[in-house]
This record gives structure tokens, sequence and C-alpha cells, in this order.
DNA sequence: AAAATTAATGTTATATAATTACATTTGGAT
DNA sequence: ATCCAAATGTAATTATATAACATTAATTTT
């Protein structure tokens, strides 16, 4: 999103959005509750509505095999963010690719499909992790 | 999986896979134990248990935005498994698309990774549902 | 500025999904 | 027959997410 800086957040979006942005993985909503809980949030409610919005303002990811939130790239976000997720020391970095993108056309036209919402979220390790190391 | 005939399960295995085989549609963990009461099983470990073989021997996969299960088709499973999921009718197709995990080598090599568990959950409107039509 | 409307908040309770811990049984290998 | 690994049984608990209802704040319309 070219204007993160712009956006005018009400105070529950912001207080969100600022943890996600200081944390450099996803994060699960209790755990951001934990953390809001200084800031005087008290119900998982507020968290997930939270992010329920920032999602709406696509400056924010819901990652669906970690149940996590982490903030959105800057890249655009007409293309399907791609996730690739080293199980072994948590680093999550979020890829746009538009051969990938092209391949998830392909598969919904041959059978007249409408992607709406693609998840791309690829498991691994991570160049500093070396695989099959544990 | 070729042969699946062939594999010799566990008996709350089978029931899984059994019932599984029968849906239509991916079914969630807590409606396999109801549907698996008859039989005996009472705990949700049961059926947890019963997946995460499954899903080891190949026969089964987790769909990670759904938080359901279903069997898999009997493609190559060295690619990527890709579902094509209606929102509408909840209808869900899996996929093989050699283009989509070029894709996904692609992107790991550009970044030193290796993919050992990529996620593709496609979700929008099947031919059958006009999108945009609620 | 008052009224109307929409967006956001607060709080409690509940629903849904998955795992931990511990004890026991079964099936196949040696 | 003994051993071992895989599978099972059961209860309790943890983790994740939503429903329902009441209230307040912000924005738009008049």
């Amino acid at each position: 999103m070219r204007d993160k800086k712009h956006l005018k957040l009400s105070k529950n979006q912001a207080l969100v959005y600022e943890a996600l942005s200081q944390s450099s993985k996803p994060v699960g909503a209790y755990d951001l509750l934990d953390q809001l809980k200084a800031h005087g949030l008290k119900a998982p409610l507020q968290i997930y509505r939270a992010l329920e919005s920032l999602i709406e303002l696509k400056v924010v990811h819901r990652l669906e095999s970690l149940n996590a939130w982490t903030t959105c790239c800057d890249a655009d976000h007409d293309s399907a963010p791609i996730f690739v997720i080293c199980d072994d020391c948590g680093d999550v970095k979020e890829h746009i690719d538009t051969g990938l993108n092209r391949s998830i056309e392909n598969i919904s036209k041959k059978s007249g499909f409408t992607a709406e919402r693609p998840i791309v979220e690829i498991h691994g390790r991570c160049g500093d992790c070396s695989p099959k190391t544990n």
C-alpha cells in the first residue's frame, strides 16, 4: 500500500497495526492481545475486529497456515501475496511473482473459476536454516 | 496415490478415510467425530490422530483455510496440490499444475529457500456460482 | 448545529478447533 | 514368547474465533 503513512486508523486499529509492524514475524491474535493489554485492550474481539478492518484496508494479511497476521509489504496487491515460511526459524517473507499469478489465472480460466482470494504459503527451510537439519 | 486400495489402514484410519471418501466436500474434524460416533469413536484425538497418519501416507490433505480435510486425488504428489475453493457452494477441486510448481521452485531458488510443503488454496467462485452475486 | 447514519468500541459468554498427558492395547518382528 | 512400535482410549486443557447485545464516536446529510 502506497500511503500506509496517510491512513487514518482508529485507536484499536492503530494499536494492532503498530504491534504487527514492530514484529519481525507474524503474530497471533492472542499474542497481540497480551501485548496490547498494556494499552487497555481486554477482549479478543477487539483484536479480531481491528485485524478485520486492517485486512479490508489491505495493509495486513492473515497467514492461514499459522493462524497469525503480518503487515503487508509495499507491493501491488491486485496480485496474490506469496508467503515463504521457514519452519525452522519462523522467518516469513512476502513475495510477488507474475509467473505464479499467471498460473493461478490459467488454472481458474480452465475451469471457469473466478479467483478472488488466492492463498499461497510455502513452508520449508530458509537459506540460513540448512534443510533436513532437525 | 496409486495403491489406495492396497493400503492397510488401522480401524480408526479406515473409518476416517471412508468418511472423507464419501463426502463430496472437505470435512472438519468435529464433523468427522459426529459421524463416527456411530462407530464407537468418542474423542477428538482419535480423529486427529487418524488424520495425521493419513496425511503421512499422502492419501489425505488438510485444507488450511477451511480447517478441514479431504481425500487426495490420484495425482503425482511430489508436486504441490492446488485447491480451488468455491466460497459460494463450497465445492473444492484439487489440481496439479506444472507451471505453478515451476513458479514455486523459482521463488524458492531465488531466495535460497527449500520448499517442503507448498500450500495453494484459491478461494473464489466456481462457474456454476456466478461471481459477484451475493 | 441538529439529526441521521455508519463505523468503531466495550463486555460477557460461547463456539470451534486442536493438543497435552497419561494409561492401555494391538500387531508385527525377532 | 518376547519385544517393540504403532495405534488406541479417555479426560482435561489450551488455543482460536465468533455471537449477542449495549454503547460511543465519527461522518454525512439536512
